[in-house]
DNA sequence: AGTCTAATCTGGAATGGTTCCGAAAATGAA
DNA sequence: TTCATTTTCGGAACCATTCCAGATTAGACT
């Protein structure tokens, strides 16, 4: 069970020898404690600006990209909707609502073996993306494809 | 074995009702052509063009976002690098090289049931997404991050 | 407590794939 | 052939994200 925490994330700042800022301690808590949001940058903007006196959009974006880049959380990446944070590492799929982008997690017991795929294909397996796109359980009951015709970017979260 | 061909794209386009355009003739061929590559909008519109006097890119947008919406094709979404397209229906895994770029294809059998989630999410799963990111055969012996400070979009295709 | 340096932050400009839009063109049925 | 409906076109708009250069700061070491 590897979640995030706000003091495992301070820990393993110190140990990477990087600086702890109030800016970074603002983010880690707007990011454990939206956790189940899956937040993206503008909420998690929104949330750690509360927290402290100064803090721009650009800082949000580099500090979650070091963050993902070192593996404190992980980054889910979209298209037609912002980029997603999610702070729990262990192995599951996302189930993204299409309507209202919620993003839920189901857990996944280890059924594939990614040395198996490396043998076979000489690809290196360094991670993994599984996810389940549909309704949820609110949107389950009011379907109607998004308004308007293309559809739109969304921000939700 | 679920695999586009230009015939069965033309007759699904037929019987739903489409309009076959030169546009859209030249777009299926570059389509099934590249197939292997998970060709992005980019490339489809410059192997299309070659094959009609007439193509601009918005149509290569709007077309395969039609195909894709009809599941004539499936369309994979990303953030750092350009959309990409694939033909192939069946059930797999994606390999996408973090390096380079390059989509392989690896074969699932039906390992998750999308009803048990439903059941127990109450989550109703239209679609399903699974990816593995790594390094290709080619690239695992030629590591190094992408060049530059932060990562910038890719567009290889 | 003070200095110093590399790391970090900032805000505005730039990026670029994608979408939008109104008008022109073309398909396929009658 | 005519006509209604799609489809196409091209350029402008969109917008999350990245980039940049200058200002600030955390933390180590006096």
């Amino acid at each position: 069970m590897k979640q995030i925490t706000k003091e495992g994330l301070v820990r393993q700042l110190r140990e990477k020898g990087f600086k702890i800022t109030p800016q970074r301690r603002a983010i880690i808590e707007a990011l454990v404690d939206n956790r189940p949001l899956h937040p993206g940058a503008h909420l998690i903007f929104e949330e750690a600006k509360k927290k402290t006196k100064s803090l721009s959009l650009s800082t949000v974006y580099a500090t979650m990209g070091e963050f993902s880049q070192h593996g404190l959380v992980k980054s889910l990446e979209f298209d037609r909707m912002d980029n997603r944070y999610e702070g729990n590492l262990d192995e599951h799929v996302n189930l993204i609502c299409k309507r209202c982008g919620r993003i839920e997690d189901y857990p996944l017991p280890a059924l594939i073996e990614p040395k198996e795929i490396a043998g076979k294909m000489g690809f290196r397996v360094m991670d993994a993306r599984m996810e389940y796109y549909g309704f949820c359980r609110d949107c389950v009951t009011n379907q109607s494809d998004l308004p308007g015709g293309r559809m739109r970017r969304n921000r939700k979260s």
